[in-house]
DNA sequence: CACCAGGCAAGTA
DNA sequence: TACTTGCATGGT
């Protein structure tokens, strides 16, 4: 079978399963953005916590947050882990907007699709796949986001060379499924669903997976 | 107890 | 360039 069917197969599989996902689960595209920050490597629990930290003390916005001393950022998203380097980061970012984008982070979002991923992936603190999830669930951009639970599920489905490069694994969804950015949503987050649920790791095979058989 | 979670950068040889 | 280590909380 054809690459293209097989990604189609899977992503019909999984759409049966786990239903419509609507990503990213967040009330601002700036949340999503500091979510995607706090994910790294982090339960998405635990960073719910730290966002629920930061929404009450009404953070959640760009010149709030910015003003927030670095020791004091750390302290309210303690929850989530790392949380001196992610404080770091985050105001990486923050800085980043306010000098090229005059602080609004809609500016960055509605900004060229390379322009905006090469400025972001300049920041301290963020790679690909922040980058990626920033542009494509806070930008609304059609970019595909490859994550550890991309890798598992491709390497056991030998859709991949494990060792395949960030770029070349988002080639495999970007060129052989249509660009549509509400397809990218939904495919990255089903995938990150069955790894959550069906795909852990050091567990080779599920007998609930709704990939078994694809 | 060990292991894992929606990574990334810096250090080492 | 290729490999290793630090960062840290909270759940199973």
């Amino acid at each position: 079978m054809s690459t293209r069917r097989r990604l189609q197969a899977i992503y019909d599989r999984l759409f049966e399963h786990f239903g419509s996902q609507r990503w990213w689960p967040a009330e601002s595209a700036f949340e999503v953005m500091i979510g995607a920050v706090l994910t790294q490597n982090t339960n998405w629990r635990n960073v719910t916590v730290a966002i629920d930290r930061l929404r009450d003390g009404d953070f959640l916005r760009f010149e709030r947050l910015a003003a927030l001393a670095e020791m004091e950022l750390a302290e309210m998203i303690r929850p989530s882990g790392y949380y001196n380097v992610k404080a770091r980061r985050l105001l990486n970012l923050l800085q980043m907007i306010n000098d090229l984008y005059g602080g609004d982070p809609e500016h960055l979002l509605a900004d060229e699709l390379e322009t905006a991923r090469e400025r972001l992936l300049a920041v301290s603190g963020i790679g690909e796949e922040t980058a990626d999830s920033i542009l494509l669930y806070a930008g609304n951009q059609p970019i595909f986001v490859v994550d550890a639970y991309t890798y598992r599920i491709c390497s056991r489905h030998q859709l991949i060379d494990d060792e395949c490069d960030y770029r070349s694994l988002q080639e495999l969804f970007m060129d052989n499924l249509p660009c549509d950015t509400t397809l990218f949503n939904e495919y990255h987050a089903l995938l990150v669903m069955a790894g959550k649920h069906y795909c852990k790791k050091n567990v080779p095979l599920c007998e609930r997976c709704p990939l078994r058989e694809v």
